[in-house]
DNA sequence: TTGTTTCCCATCAAATCCCATGTTATCCCA
DNA sequence: TGGGATAACATGGGATTTGATGGGAAACAA
């Protein structure tokens, strides 16, 4: 499997978040995980803004390849260490395929009784639906603003 | 087989599309998805117009590579990641080559009825046959007034 | 106890599978 | 080269499974 094997997050969906902050993870999302060591999503409060970020095993890998890359005196890494790891949750399945978020990270996002899930490829994010659609928007324009330099790259076989 | 010979989608087909969102995907479109590892066509809705967009799993890789290249912290990439995976689907097919193209997908198209599918190569579109029909005029024209920048490439064997 | 957290079961809606049928294209042979 | 036989494709409807959600019992902590 080259990138996108079948682990990619993708879509959005809308899922309702309970009183004992339950919520319900998109079944497809529940796929990209299956295979994990330990079947978990990992969740901690982005640090651009009131949202969380997610992903699995592979994607706290990455990060953590990425910061061993890193100084080991960079301000910046520490910086990253303390944001990412220090405030990341591993979240495993109720018998249904729901995961209970706790209430920092529901305080951090907004959710008030839903949460939608958006797929990112190797990552997704939580949103309260309503601040999603704000930036959906903006990001909608800016998509198309910027269209050109999105350039498909030549196909791997060439030709 | 590494060249586009049998992998591209090619031609325009028209399909219904039922009461339950299911449409026919031609049998050319599906023979080029045979052999992916999870037999899939992953659509989006353009951000361009009223009209769908879709490709294999190799569509999907490209651009997932291209989004690795560019700089995780860069707004163009994250509006393309939020515009393009944040709003595609992964559609699989039933026993005799339909999917169902969820109602949201069904709406930003203005399907009613029928599909159109048209193959461009490395992706193809999701049309309604008459918004599809008005581009084609446009694009005629368009093409009869830009024609001197159509330059074709020399031909192989020569003269 | 009292308040939490985890697990389990019931319910409802929605996505998926399966089988039947009409229609068109393709093949084969006289 | 016609014309029937055969296979491939598209479509319709019903049955079945999966997914999401709500509520409550059991285990834990303070």
């Amino acid at each position: 499997m080259g990138l996108g094997g079948s682990g990619v997050f993708l879509s959005t969906t809308i899922n309702g978040v309970d009183a004992k902050g339950r919520v319900s993870v998109p079944a497809g999302f529940r796929a990209v995980v299956k295979n994990d060591p330990d079947e978990k999503i990992y969740v901690w409060p982005s640090f651009e803004g009131g949202y969380l970020e997610g992903g699995g095993q592979a994607l706290l890998d990455r990060y953590l390849a990425l910061l061993e890359e890193m100084d080991p005196y960079d301000d910046a890494r520490a910086a990253f260490e303390q944001t990412i790891f220090g405030d990341t949750r591993g979240l495993g399945f109720d018998g249904t395929g729901r995961v209970t978020l706790p209430k920092d990270l529901i305080e951090h996002a907004g959710l008030t009784g839903k949460a939608a899930f958006v797929g990112l490829g190797a990552r997704f994010e939580i949103w309260d639906p309503e601040r999603l659609a704000e930036r959906k928007a903006n990001a909608r324009n800016f998509a198309r603003d910027n269209k050109k330099s999105l350039k498909l790259p030549p196909r791997p076989g060439g030709a």
